[in-house]
DNA sequence: CCTCAGTGTGAGTGGTCAACCACTCATACT
DNA sequence: AGTATGAGTGGTTGACCACTCACACTGAGG
């Protein structure tokens, strides 16, 4: 049954989810407006209209891109959940920024949470699934931390913090307000 | 001069300035790449063609926005710190805080602040222009409030989550992960 | 071997973009 | 009145955009 070696065609599922691997380098750069289908494409090794295949538009594949980017995010903070040293909120949620720390080795993980934000103003359906995105992963790290509302909110103050810090390069500026913005902050 | 027909001119000053403070709102709804310089001309009153006499380029057409927003930043913190009651960095970062949640109750100067950082990613200028925007504007809240390096990580890391309620819209939904993300974020 | 459903593409489509240029008009100063 | 200068525009251009479609190719089941 299994043909994978001599196998030159894929299944449209595998090349959807090769896509959306692929495209997430696409949009990182220049996010949802500076990106074109045929940079997709090319990133994909496919040709542009068969991304149009694969995908209804350009918008419903940047809002599968967005996704696929939340549950990879949501995956990071579970392992660093099942890390943690001690149950108490505080080392829990020490131990999944350093989760969440690791995954975003890849900037461009961040950098498509940025560019969806951005997009998420003006771009309704990318609106949606930025807010389901973050409602899911901020009540997982309700539920697997237990920490106050103060606690949990601080969190994501300093993953924004974070998003900012890689956007404008501050962390390769040496610089008294880069030090600041960037103390503490771990980068591997 | 019997049937009036006048046609007031502005000197080209004037007219770069109002450009600058009507872009504002025409690059806060898509950004960088999703405005059209015929949209700027069109809420500036001028046509595309005069866009060109008044400013080099595109590029330079955003970054100038994006400094102009950072001056207004400056100066909303400036008039916090004035009114902060009593000089303790608690009182002068929250009267600062306070005044910023003012300034942005016109939300556009904080999408202008989140899309500059998206076309940070890949567009240099405009990554320059960010990065000595929060040069100044770290620098002056260390400067005016004497706070711990942690206070003001803390400071614009709240700043951070309040651009994220606002562009996404959590502000409007009533769901518990809005209302932890949102917890004692001022918003008039 | 043939068939055929599904994978994949080349070659477009109409539309829009940033940028440019030849030009007109309003005003200030002779 | 004439002239110089700068404000402001209509029209255009070539590149590029999202999206479409007719058609070629591949390989598993018969």
């Amino acid at each position: 049954m299994s043909t994978e070696r001599t196998r030159h065609l894929s299944t449209a599922e595998e090349r959807r989810e090769t896509v959306l691997r692929t495209a997430i380098g696409a949009f990182a750069a220049r996010g949802y407006w500076g990106t074109t289908t045929t940079e997709v494409a090319k990133a994909a090794g496919i040709s542009q209209a068969y991304v149009y295949r694969l995908f209804p538009s350009k918008e419903s594949l940047f809002v599968a891109v967005v996704e696929h980017c939340f549950v990879q995010v949501r995956g990071s903070l579970e392992r660093g959940a099942a890390e943690a040293t001690g149950s108490s909120p505080e080392a829990v949620l020490r131990s999944m920024g350093d989760a969440y720390a690791r995954l975003i080795v890849d900037n461009d993980l961040m950098l498509i949470q940025l560019h969806a934000q951005a997009a998420a103003v003006s771009e309704p359906a990318v609106r949606e699934a930025v807010q389901k995105g973050y409602a899911r992963v901020v009540e997982y790290v309700r539920g697997a931390s237990g920490g106050s509302e103060d606690e949990i909110q601080q969190f994501f103050a300093m993953g924004m913090l974070c998003h900012l810090i890689a956007s404008i390069g501050a962390d390769e500026v040496d610089a008294p307000w880069s030090r600041t913005l960037a103390a503490g902050v771990r980068h591997y």
